[in-house]
RNA sequence: GCAGCUGUAGCUCAGUUGGUUAGAGCGUCGGAUUGUGGCUCCGAAGGUCGGUGGUUCGAGUCCACCCAGCUGUACCA
């Protein structure tokens, strides 16, 4: 490289990774904050793990192959062991807790944020790097620790000014698997179910027709692309079938049907299947406890086609999505996943320690859902008032001046570049600065400084006609003396509002 | 992976049936104005026309292959 005299690096970002800057942070303290807030008051506590684990506790080893798999970001360290970058904080908080099972209160209730990493390809809110917000509560087999954990989830997108704008809907993995038992698909076929539910994970987009053409032969797209089907006997399709038109919540019978109607008419799809029983007395007990709370109000619906992707999840499965269109940046509308999901995996702790260890968390996409905000919300970031550069003499002067404001807990700084008063003046408003203050040599000899309200002074230099009349008028400023620094920015911070 | 669409200045785009030196707006920088944001005017910088090969006297334009981006789809262990 150094040999090479012309070669020039690209500037460029890695495919799925994205800087963001003041506007976008900003945004997503505010989110993490409330969020915080809302799980810290119902008593849940903090954990933080690292960014890497052994990837054999992550369970990403392919089967048979001495390596990582590719949906994972790995290295392998000195010793020759894998190391993969954690995927998601579920896989974590299962090794932490078989680590410290002896230790800690049962049930185990924490919080945990941070970055997690995907190797896929990126897509409308999927990135290769993203933050998640996880709550989970481990030792507990109880719907009520399901329940909880969907009140909480329902309190938190409440609280970011989204009532109205979501639905988390809830299923059970043992439902599932009863339906299937029922109609003919063993529990021990495990291919064929994978298949079976994957297309079922995708009754909303392809509709009954779609999924009958997954369930038979399979089925090809507009695109041309063929998807294998599990190649079912009719009979199974056909109760399948009958079982998903029968629970539509929103199309069965005229509009959305409540939770306790739905669940009454699950039992017949079961038969005689116990898992499918145990599944539909999950959803009863859940159900009653969301219910008698007010939350059962269609913000918590009963949905029997959701599915979730990961194959750990052993019983109620439930995710949370927007009922707003989102649009991409060039407006255009666009196929966006949940902003957040979750159930219950009562086997994941068990693959370290060999006992029995139920658990149930949820997990909001805070990335995903910052981008379905992009166009609603924008955070407040505190105002600025920038001491300009007027002279050499001046510059210990304006050190003193922003040390001043900033003892009185106002956000200010002193211009330290070398660029002329104009360009100045075009840098504060480029910052978005509130106010400009000015101490050159004039001030200096009458003890004042000289402060600019720089919104109004643009406000004002709309009716300015010529240049003269605009440098002459020196619109909104104001000349004070030194002494009244921190009093007069902040009432002009005030007329600001 | 599969499919469709799109690649021309930092950004948004124009560029005729193939024809001189590839343009515009916005943005950036400088000046008019050595201590004042906006408006106006003047000037400047900025391009492997995504890449390679081909057809042609001549290719941003036509052809082939490749690459990248977007969207959908599959996969997401």
């Amino acid at each position: 490289m150094s040999g090479n005299k012309s070669f020039r690096p690209r500037a460029r970002l890695p495919r799925g990774f994205r800087d963001r800057g003041a506007a976008e942070i900003a945004a997503e303290r505010a989110v993490l904050d409330t969020i915080r807030r809302i799980y810290e008051s119902y008593g849940f506590e903090p954990l933080e793990t690292p960014s890497f684990e052994y990837t054999d506790a992550l369970g990403k080893f392919l089967p048979d192959l001495d390596r990582p798999n590719e949906g994972v970001f790995s290295l392998q360290d000195e010793d020759g062991q894998w190391l993969s970058l954690r995927y998601d904080l579920t896989a974590p908080l299962a090794r932490y807790v078989a680590e410290h099972a002896q230790s800690l209160p049962r049930p185990f209730r924490r919080y945990q944020t941070g970055t997690v990493w995907r190797n896929e390809k990126p897509g409308p809110g999927r990135f290769r790097e993203f933050t998640q917000f996880d709550a989970d509560t481990v030792g507990s087999a109880s719907p009520a620790a399901d329940a909880e954990l969907l009140m909480m989830l329902a309190d938190t997108l409440e609280a970011l000014d989204l009532g109205g704008d979501y639905v988390i809907k809830v299923n059970s993995r043992k439902l599932l698997d009863g339906v299937l038992e029922a109609a003919g698909v063993g529990l021990d076929d495990l291919a064929r179910r994978g298949i079976v539910l994957r297309a079922i994970d995708k009754l909303d987009r392809l509709g009954l027709d779609g999924l009958a053409k997954l369930l038979g032969q399979g089925r090809k797209d507009e695109s041309g692309d063929f998807t294998k089907g599990a190649n079912l006997p009719a009979t199974a399709i056909d109760a399948v079938l009958k079982f998903f038109a029968a629970n539509d919540p929103e199309s069965g019978r005229g509009g959305p049907r409540s939770n306790t109607q739905i669940l009454a008419e699950l039992q017949s799809f079961v038969g005689t299947s116990t898992i499918g029983a145990a599944g539909i007395a999950d959803l009863v007990a859940l159900n009653e406890l969301i219910a008698a709370n007010g939350y059962a109000d269609g913000r918590i619906a009963i949905d029997p086609s959701i599915v979730r992707g990961l194959d750990y999840y052993t019983g109620a499965v439930f995710e949370a999505q927007l009922t707003f269109p989102v649009a991409n940046e060039a407006g255009e509308t666009v196929v966006f996943g949940s902003v957040a999901g979750g159930g219950r995996y009562d086997d994941l702790v068990a693959r370290f320690t060999g006992q029995a260890m139920p658990a149930t968390g949820v997990s909001i996409g805070v990335s995903r859902l910052l981008t379905a905000l992009r166009n609603r919300t924008s955070a407040q970031i505190a105002p600025l008032v920038v001491v300009l550069a007027m002279d050499k003499a001046g510059l210990a002067e304006s050190f003193a001046l922003v040390r001043e404001l900033r003892a009185a807990g106002i956000r200010a700084e002193a211009y330290v570049g070398d660029a002329g008063l104009k360009a100045q003046f075009k840098y504060a408003d480029k910052r978005g600065a509130a106010i400009a203050v000015m101490e050159g040599s004039d001030e200096r000899a009458r003890g004042e400084i000289t402060l600019k309200d720089l919104a109004l002074g643009a406000e004002l230099a709309k009716s300015v006609e010529s240049r003269a009349a605009w440098v002459e008028g020196r619109p909104a400023q104001i000349a004070v003396p030194r002494g009244e620094l921190v009093a007069r920015v902040n009432a002009m911070l005030a007329r600001e509002g």
